[in-house]
DNA sequence: CCCTTTTCACCTAGGTGGTAAGAT
DNA sequence: ATCTTACCACCTAGGTGAAAAGGG
């Protein structure tokens, strides 16, 4: 499925009229496979509200380390500065045999998703220069728990009051 | 609307490493204006069965010449070539204040559609080439005219049968 | 009478969380 | 007990012809 909160970017300093190639991927923060600790809620709340992560051994084996190009690559450096970059038809799996080209991740394990940039080079032996082409960004703040169900209620909540496609969970105004 | 039946085009003799817009346009087929003539029918045909065009006076005023481009422009040429070219995105309308970009004709009016290869010059002055770069190809069989509701029920049979949007009315096998 | 416009049920295509069943 | 999977009703978004309504 899509990944959820979305992750978005601002971009600067791109020379306006050269090509570039947005992308990203998805490597582990840790060695570690979690779980959750649920503690009794009082009524009318969720139980996995009040709960949190534990570390519940070690990770399993490492998934195939695709990456995801932004459907608008390539493009010009004014296209991808003039507005926010969103990544927002990235999808995620847990399936190993997926064959739909999707991020595959391991469900109960943290995962520091990485920005990368690479300039096409109109240089025609530019395999060589493939170093200085392209420069990654890591946001510490963007690490996550993957799962195959949400975790927590205000997450939930934020999905159902934000994206289109829940407008069905909704019992209030989206604006609350 | 979409235009149907779609034009597409199978393409032959690109530099399969250059870029190419693809595009169409529509021309009038002569200055006429056209109307139905009716007979009656047989009871279960419909009745514009058996009709024809008359012509019914001289054309109305000309209609912005707007054209489509192929949303897949630029692309290479290895990109075209590789499989037939299918214009199923381009749409009609006979409103002349349409402002999504359509393609405006003239309802009840004739029409000759016309297929132009661009080929994205990589000079710098490359304006300087206009003139060399692009080709224009007109096939005679795709006249068409314009219409706001079919006029032929073999077409609307075709339509039915053909697009998966209009599965609705089928009441046989589309293979049929 | 002939054509155009509007509306509508019915599709395709695909993104939601809920839920119940399954797995470990 | 905890997590995963499969399915579902419910959405968005938009492409169909039929039919009714509108217009000259």
């Amino acid at each position: 499925r899509r990944m959820f909160p979305t992750f978005q970017v601002k971009i600067f300093g791109m020379d306006p009229m050269a090509d570039y190639m947005l992308l990203m991927d998805f490597v582990p923060v840790d060695d570690k496979r979690y779980r959750q600790l649920r503690v009794p809620s009082p009524p009318g709340r969720y139980a996995f509200h009040s709960s949190s992560w534990l570390v519940a051994g070690k990770a399993d084996p490492a998934t195939p380390g695709r990456v995801h190009y932004h459907p608008d690559s390539p493009a010009k450096g004014a296209q991808w500065m003039k507005q926010i970059v969103s990544f927002d038809k990235l999808k995620l799996t847990n399936n190993l045999l997926d064959d739909n080209g999707h991020i595959i991740l391991n469900s109960m394990h943290r995962y520091q998703p990485r920005f990368h940039v690479v300039y096409v080079d109109p240089r025609k032996d530019s395999e060589k220069y493939a170093e200085e082409n392209f420069k990654t960004f890591v946001f510490e703040e963007t690490r996550f728990t993957a799962v195959t169900a949400y975790q927590n209620h205000r997450i939930t909540q934020l999905k159902i009051a934000s994206n289109p496609f829940a407008k069905g969970f909704r019992d209030c105004d989206p604006e609350d």
